[in-house]
DNA sequence: TATTATAGTTACCCGCGACTAACTTGTCAA
DNA sequence: TTGACAAGTTAGTCGCGGGTAACTATAATA
């Protein structure tokens, strides 16, 4: 699994809160990508099983896709958590949840979540 | 200035540290690339100027590659001295790091360093 | 001196993940 | 019924940053 298709996944769990239907489009205008770009990257996803589509083009998470998109999503509130606790602007500390999300370790993931419920 | 661009700069102030004289095969080496890859990178880096190369092919950081370097080896300083000190292990906390150093905002990077400051 | 090893470069290839252009398909309204 | 719009796909391109093979040039050595 690529940071790409992790990012693929985040959206449409993130899109899939608010609307019952999510479809390639809405997850391309989300990310301010191209539709050829979103559909081959599904197309991807769904051959990894990540991903399922039905026949109207609605878009729903496997098991294993949900299982990533919600490890990520995790990461993401945690991290910006974090961040404005020690003073940054949520516009940055979001920016950059989204970019450390994908690099970071399990480990090191870990230990900032218990050090941030610690703190809480 | 791209990740890849940040990382090369980085070794090669590191490799300045122990060794008088650092050429292209010793990033190589230290970076585990082939020849032509460090070949091209460090063309780059010397074409927009963050690169001095001598005759005897000795590479010196010019002051805005060096100035890249420095920021960037801070950054993996105090954000793998964050980790271990939350209790991640050293070579996870050097990897990540690693990985962190290039992606994280000015921003974000000053409020950790002064956490990290604060409470030592 | 001739040979060999080392450093660097050139040429070419690959995968990734964006892009545009153009096509298909399906739906809805004039 | 037809025309237009919306969603998706296919085909082909690009930049990035790795790779190998093969060449050049310089230096050390038998």
């Amino acid at each position: 699994m690529q940071e790409s298709g992790e990012m693929y996944l985040e959206t449409i769990l993130v899109l899939s809160r608010d609307r019952n239907d999510v479809r390639a489009i809405d997850v391309g205008q989300k990310m301010g990508y191209s539709k050829p770009s979103v559909s081959r990257a599904l197309a991807k996803l769904r051959a990894d099983g990540y991903l399922l589509v039905d026949g109207n083009g609605y878009l729903r998470l496997s098991d294993k896709g949900g299982a990533i998109a919600e490890k990520i999503y995790e990461r993401h509130h945690v991290l910006s958590e974090l961040l404005t606790r020690i003073g940054v602007s949520p516009e940055t500390a979001v920016e950059d949840a989204c970019r450390i999300e994908h690099v970071i370790s399990d480990e090191s993931f870990a230990a900032i979540k218990e050090h941030v419920k610690e703190h809480s």
